[in-house]
DNA sequence: CTAGCTTCCTGATAGC
DNA sequence: TGCTATCAGGAAGCTA
């Protein structure tokens, strides 16, 4: 489950290990996870061109190439990158290996295999992705009381829902809802068109917030990185509210409860938090 | 336009 | 011990 400050720790490790190199060659053993063109021509055309940097937009990783196309990759929840050593020990669920110039490999491994990669040539729109739908950035100048209170004060949606869609604000998921809705002290139930406009402002402050706090308490050296094998630098050990079921409120010592919101579990402080 | 539902997928865990 | 049921959840695609 990847949101926004995992994403952006893997750009920040995975990026200057790939910049400069080119691909060598490409073996995908899962057609599956290619989303756009087929996996072929996704294949023949990435073999010999050069990364020369990577970037983020909410949770899609862009790996920008010399010829100015664009490979796109989406981990949706469990998918793994790593730059490793030739010889490094295979992760079951390896379903894409490409061989680098500097003799390393970047490997995908997705458990569920739900994650996608694209390849955009230089003149393709980011409609094939779904990019062009998402959202600001949380950390967009933007972002303030008014925007929220324009794009959902009329929604009757669950606020904890609406966090969710990336076509407001990219980059939230699960876990950081959670965190942002215990940061902001509001019920994750309650009905946007009912929050007041204080509750909005506390949002505007906190989402940005939540999301440089986590994506800081990520950071990790490549090394580590590696040995966790690319999923265990997840900032689980350091979150306030998402799985503290049956835990202290740090705000008041109240125990936290379970609620499910729109399909997907919730923890919250039901003295802090209140409907 | 919004809302609600289903689909994709495997592994960990709970219950019997 | 070994089986089955449930849950984890991001986003697309569908219907109403």
């Amino acid at each position: 489950m990847p949101e926004l400050p995992e994403v952006e720790t893997i750009r920040r490790i995975i990026g200057p290990q790939i910049s400069g190199r080119s691909i060598t060659s490409l073996k995908i053993h899962n057609p599956q996870i290619i989303a756009f063109p087929d996996a072929d021509t996704f294949s023949s055309s990435l073999v010999g061109c050069s990364f020369t940097g990577m970037s983020r937009r909410g949770k899609f990783l862009i790996f920008h190439l010399d010829n100015g196309s664009r490979l796109v990759l989406h981990l949706r929840m469990t998918g793994q990158l790593l730059v490793t050593p030739a010889d490094h020990q295979e992760e079951k669920h390896t379903h894409l290996k490409a061989e680098l110039s500097d003799g390393k490999q970047i490997r995908y491994i997705d458990v569920r295999r739900f994650g996608r990669f694209w390849l955009l040539s230089n003149d393709e729109a980011d409609t094939v992705t779904g990019m062009d739908k998402l959202g600001i950035e949380p950390d967009n100048a933007l972002l303030t009381a008014d925007f929220l209170i324009e794009k959902l004060n009329k929604r009757k949606k669950a606020i904890k829902e609406m966090l969710h869609d990336q076509t407001i604000i990219a980059g939230i998921g699960n876990i950081y809802s959670d965190e942002i809705l215990h940061a902001a002290k509001i019920h994750p139930e309650k009905p946007c068109c009912y929050l007041t406009r204080s509750e909005w402002k506390r949002l505007a402050e906190q989402i940005p917030k939540v999301i440089a706090w986590a994506t800081e308490a990520n950071e990790i050296t490549p090394e580590d990185y590696l040995a966790g094998n690319g999923k265990e630098y997840r900032n689980t050990p350091f979150l306030k509210a998402y799985g503290h079921n049956g835990k202290p409120c740090e705000f008041c010592g109240t125990l936290f409860e379970k609620l499910t919101v729109g399909c997907r579990s919730s923890c919250y402080c039901p003295k802090c938090q209140k409907k």
